[in-house]
DNA sequence: CTTTAGCACTCTCAGCGTTAGAGTGCTAAA
DNA sequence: TTTAGCACTCTAACGCTGAGAGTGCTAAAG
């Protein structure tokens, strides 16, 4: 199972080769232009090596290789060469996050439109879950008899509204007073503790018939559940197109017919997340002092080199997964890289990027963390507005 | 330039099997399909006349027929016999479109969805242009310090609001004296005649210092001017890919490059809307007394046909653009059918279907006409309501 | 004058064999 | 352990061929 330092270099230029070229890479290219000290036939058997434990495929027998999804793993979590985004490309996402609104869903579409336009590849923004967020606020404002529009403030100045119908009896004071019983009550609550019974009963507090109550708190109820519905900003999906292994038509549609359904993607990542999260409580707790640097294989002057090695290492921000490890029909060509932002100090919100498997996973990764900060931190910002503000009050 | 009977039919013939199979229609087939009561030799005589005119074309000598532009416009205009929907198709888009919601923007979203669904094509819809609806109300809300809510009410219930940032030295009750001093301004201006300069003079009214004006006057400003963002709700682009037409992968680049930039679609759908505004008030102007039927083509009995004829028809609710008579680049291979739909009696948005040259156009018009009647009819509840409370009032 | 049968002609497309080239694995020598 | 050399394999591109679908034209029939 393991690897000398050898065959990790080969695996890492054949894998890159593979990345550039989309073409299946033979042992005689590999030599010229990687200007290895070795001949094509080291190389042949190497490969041949690196084939048999199943890291490189042929699609037949006088054909290149190409890489295995074990193979993509092991460059992924070994191999790749940690990349720094130019100053430029820093700057241009900073500028074009930071101009931005005071509106988080704002600020979600622009970090999914400069993840597809700096990776290339589509990228998808889900809207954060607020289940486990309190409530702040609850406002209801009268747009006409009949009709009202009821606010729904989160923690950290999230804030969802909705237009609802309501009886055209009720004036706007009543409808002032019923807001205000909600809110006495139910503010500090979590979204998921929040039920019919718990809005109904703090509305009942204003002694308002039920003729004028039920539809209010009714509506009341489902703008406040609504706050948490999850939504998808997906850019660039068109992008793919363009890469040669969609070139098959039959791929692209098992691709589009995937992303077309973007709940269940918007699902799968919130899993992935949920299951991370998990993962994470668990080593935690396995090892409570550890805080190792992420260690990267340095495969020249390492003579056992570190992949077998016993090595701690720090997980990244990042998770990838290539291949068949996704586990949704139609993207078993593709790799998905994700992360997570925050709101406040929780985890509330997952992005990621879908490429070919042969994404530039360096590129890829390197953006998203960089946009995962970005965002975090312009988040922090609207929040922070509200923090302040708390102080002098 | 006039076609005979025989010709209408050959014609009309020849683009129902195209558009059926993808495939060059040949006399033979034709005749067997469609039991002519003539020979395919005479059928043959006909379409070489029919191609002589510009209404079919052939890729080369030795292939069948396929309809030109011009020939699926002749279809089109003159030939397609008028298809009403089932009952069960009626009963399914009502239903999805009346469980929906109060707010407009959702019932778009829906009408977009059914249109698509319906037709098997790719369906857009615009969001309503408001600049010329008036203003009804303006409500600013109090989220916490220094951030708040404008709510921006327009003509028939529309609902438009945004969040944005003040002095946190604001208080709610200086919050609603601005927006009471806007309100009492701009109330019954449309949207177009709000200028920052208007905005500006109504806010000063309220005699508060400029370093609290300044900064909410400019973010009302910009609630209002954006409560006339066009946004586009497209779907069902991916159900492109199953057709033949786009199995050319460079065929579908184009066409979903030009998609994803769907602000110049919706621009496009909108000029298209323009002209139409235009030529109808001068069509209005020119025949003022003219109210006649849609009279159809009848191929088989009529004997001069009516395609050369003087009858005077009615402007259907939809348009048309087939191939080249769109003017984007990437969609020429492509027909759009669209129409509007009104809030209160004015035309304010456009929806559409775009799906390949060979579409079915009797579906396609059968089910906007009818999805178009049935969100004005939706639209029309939603501002009904307001109608009557203020009957109340 | 219109229609139709018949026929020669055209063009595409699928199938097939051939070939060039890239890449491999193996062997034997360095 | 590495490498040069070589025979072998497989694909993809090319060109050729024949079948088939469709046409246009002509001449005869209605």
């Amino acid at each position: 199972m393991k690897l000398n330092n050898r065959q990790q270099a080969i695996l890492r230029a054949v894998i890159d080769d593979y990345i550039e070229t989309a073409e299946p890479v033979g042992s005689k290219n590999l030599v010229s232009r990687h200007a290895f000290p070795v001949s094509s036939a080291t190389v042949r058997n190497e490969m041949a090596e690196l084939e048999e434990q199943g890291y490189l495929e042929q699609k037949h027998t006088s054909a290149g290789r190409i890489p295995s999804d074990k193979g993509y793993r092991t460059y992924v979590d070994n191999l790749l060469r940690a990349s720094e985004l130019t100053p430029e490309e820093q700057e241009q996402i900073q500028g074009y996050l930071s101009e931005c609104i005071d509106e988080v869903s704002d600020l979600i579409r622009r970090a999914s439109t400069v993840l597809s336009e700096q990776t290339g590849y589509t990228s998808l923004v889900l809207t954060p879950q607020l289940r486990r967020s309190q409530l702040k606020q609850l406002k209801m404002l009268m747009i006409e008899p009949g009709r009202a529009l009821v606010v729904v403030v989160l923690e950290a100045g999230v804030v969802k509204d909705r237009l609802v119908r309501i009886p055209s009896m009720i004036d706007s004071s009543q409808l002032m007073q019923i807001a205000n019983a909600i809110e006495d009550s139910l503010t500090g609550m979590k979204l998921d503790d929040i039920t019919l019974v718990t809005v109904t009963s703090a509305g009942r507090k204003t002694e308002l018939p039920d003729s004028l109550l039920n539809q209010v708190l009714y509506e009341a109820y489902v703008a406040i559940k609504q706050a948490d519905n999850l939504e998808v900003y997906m850019e660039g999906a068109h992008k793919m197109l363009s890469y040669p292994e969609f070139q098959n038509i039959d791929k692209a549609k098992d691709y589009y017919n995937m992303l077309s359904r973007d709940g269940i993607i918007a699902g799968y990542m919130n899993e992935l997340s949920e299951e991370r999260r998990q993962e994470k409580i668990v080593a935690d707790a396995e090892s409570e002092t550890q805080d190792e640097q992420f260690e990267r294989a340095e495969i020249l002057d390492d003579t056992e080199g570190s992949l077998g090695g016993q090595v701690m290492k720090k997980r990244p921000a990042y998770m990838v997964r290539i291949g068949q490890e996704i586990s949704l029909e139609g993207l078993s060509d593709c790799s998905l890289v994700t992360t997570s932002y925050r709101i406040g100090d929780t985890v509330v919100g997952n992005m990621g990027v879908i490429g070919p498997r042969r994404m530039e996973y360096g590129k890829v990764i390197s953006n998203i963390s960089y946009i995962k900060t970005a965002l975090d931190a312009e988040i922090r910002k609207i929040a922070s507005v509200r923090a302040e503000s708390e102080d002098q009050h």
